[in-house]
DNA sequence: CTGAAAGCGCTTACAG
DNA sequence: CTGAAAGCGCTTACAG
């Protein structure tokens, strides 16, 4: 690899000139540049972002931190940060944590160490002073899809008028006996879903039923053991609310081994779509997630925190979208 | 942030002998080593890895370079590489291309700039040349999924046999109309499905039928349309045969829209199943990818590359894996 | 318009 | 066992 200095040599200038005429920080002269910019191309030099960075204080890189990629809403959220943050100059190192506390801790030390300007993170929640604690080392932080800590900058969903409505949405179709399939309760989302849920469930008097699995919450797998759940909790079961997708389509397999017909004996839906539902045989009724929406926003909140010299911390942002109910065959 | 230099002064020695003591490099006297210890501590010290980089001129990253995340193969893929890089000290930086040569130009571009030490890819085929590149500047290069460059390092599967055996097993079942959904024909695995495909066509001396679109080829959409697509240009089709799980189940929902049964009107299957298929309404047969050990040998190969110090490059390594066929409902 | 020098935060021979 | 010095590849005041 050509370095600066090898180009300075080739064109007979000092390695400062060189560093000026490439960045354009102050005026060079337009045969010494032409000279430069010819050294440059004879030794294909490409200048070392690592020592840029160095020196600049700044990586032009922004960690992101979630639980899971494969048929989870967060593929599409961390393929639109990364496209968001490319286009302004920003790339994307992401760590899967599979929502173990020890591994996510252990990318959060990782990332601390020099590797980006910002986190963006969908936590377990279990390392709330440790982020703190990054980030008064000037590190900037967003959380997405799950707000653990309000101090901190956030960009998620309001759940809870999700589950509500859900429930209300599913009585309206007759359903009497509603479970919902939930994931870990220390988790925003999942435990907001609930409250929006149990509050309905309590307005309109009839039972609540809920089920949840040890296995890792974003599987398939995990809605078809909850369906399964429900069904033996609840004898005349008539609707389910899966949390997300992956458990809508694992729960929807269940009742079809169990020779029950969506809608016609089980209203189901999902409370995070996102656009595998239409496509589905059974096209999926689904509280659709604005999962652009969140990349692209938390993907601007990080740069902006990051690009923020003033040293005065304004108050966390916090920025909400609503999920809207697509009405399809399913419920 | 605290520095070496901090903790150097706190603890009443040179910055040297920290370094040493924290990489356990030569033997400190343990009273040092305590001090030392307390005073990282004290100020929560981080070493600062991007200056380690810089010094030792390795980043201990590894760029990984995809179409798409979303409903593909690679969430999975680049899930598994991440973990298997981070146990071996690499963080994972990712790059979506959506297949535009552009982006993948812009990204190669970044990454080589002293980013990675190492790059996984999925190309367009577009690049070849730069790629060849920036191998030839010291930076490892990994081909997965696609082999679109021989001379490279490559981690995929068999795809013509694939092709090959999903025709002959669909023309087994009584099918003699059969439709395949593809790629575009530059990308290396939709070429070799195809030559598969193609070849047992004529060993079988039925029609070739074939359709493709402009838009996201990893898009449920594609295998909606094409599906139609196939319908309008085969009077009798009674097999297809889509490249990808996502066209797999646009397909499906496609020929659920037209009235049409599968498997009892046509057999459908996909060429690279990837977990979702079991749990289909019509759980779908599938050349099932063993996606994992694909980006754990990727994942390996590249570090192997990058540690891998003497001067000589051996020629390049090509791991084949094979698809197996697990038979269920849809066809 | 351009050079010489200092420095970003580390590591690593070289002495002692 | 530990210090002093040089250097990784760049940027940026400071002079001139």
């Amino acid at each position: 690899m050509a370095t600066l200095k090898d180009v300075a040599n080739l064109a007979c200038v000092d390695v400062s000139t060189v560093s000026r005429a490439l960045n354009n920080t102050s005026y060079v002269h337009p045969d010494t540049k032409e000279r430069i910019l010819k050294a440059v191309k004879e030794l294909s030099y490409h200048p070392n972002i690592i020592a840029k960075s160095l020196k600049q204080g700044k990586r032009h890189t922004i960690g992101v931190v979630i639980p899971r990629l494969s048929l989870t809403v967060f593929a599409v959220i961390a393929q639109t940060i990364e496209e968001e943050a490319r286009k302004n100059g920003y790339a994307t190192l992401i760590c899967n944590t599979e929502d173990d506390p020890k591994i996510e801790k252990e990318c959060l030390n990782r990332l601390r160490s020099g590797f980006v300007d910002g986190i963006i993170i969908a936590g377990t929640g279990k390392n709330n002073r440790l982020i703190r604690d990054i980030h008064s080392t000037g590190i900037a932080i967003t959380q997405i899809v799950r707000r653990q800590d309000p101090g901190l900058n956030s960009v998620t969903v309001n759940y809870e008028k999700c589950g509500y409505e859900a429930t209300k949405y599913l009585y309206n179709l007759g359903c009497r006996e509603i479970g919902l399939i939930n994931g870990p309760m220390n988790i925003a989302p999942y435990k907001e879903r609930y409250n929006g849920y149990s509050k309905a469930i309590n307005e309109l008097g009839i039972n609540e039923t809920t089920a949840s699995s040890k296995i890792p919450v974003h599987s398939l797998e995990y809605g078809y053991e909850c369906a399964i759940e429900l069904l033996d909790k609840s004898e005349n079961l008539d609707g389910i609310m899966a949390a997300v997708d992956a458990q809508a389509i694992g729960a929807m397999r269940a009742l079809k081994d169990n020779n029950i017909s969506v809608p016609d004996d089980i209203h189901l839906l999902s409370l995070t779509g996102d656009r595998i539902g239409k496509m589905l045989e059974t096209s999926m009724t689904s509280f659709e997630m604005p999962v652009s929406d969140i990349g692209i926003n938390a993907a601007k909140t990080i740069i902006e925190e990051i690009e923020n010299t003033t040293t005065e911390k304004s108050k966390p942002k916090n920025i909400v979208f609503l999920s809207k109910l697509v009405k399809r065959e399913s419920s």
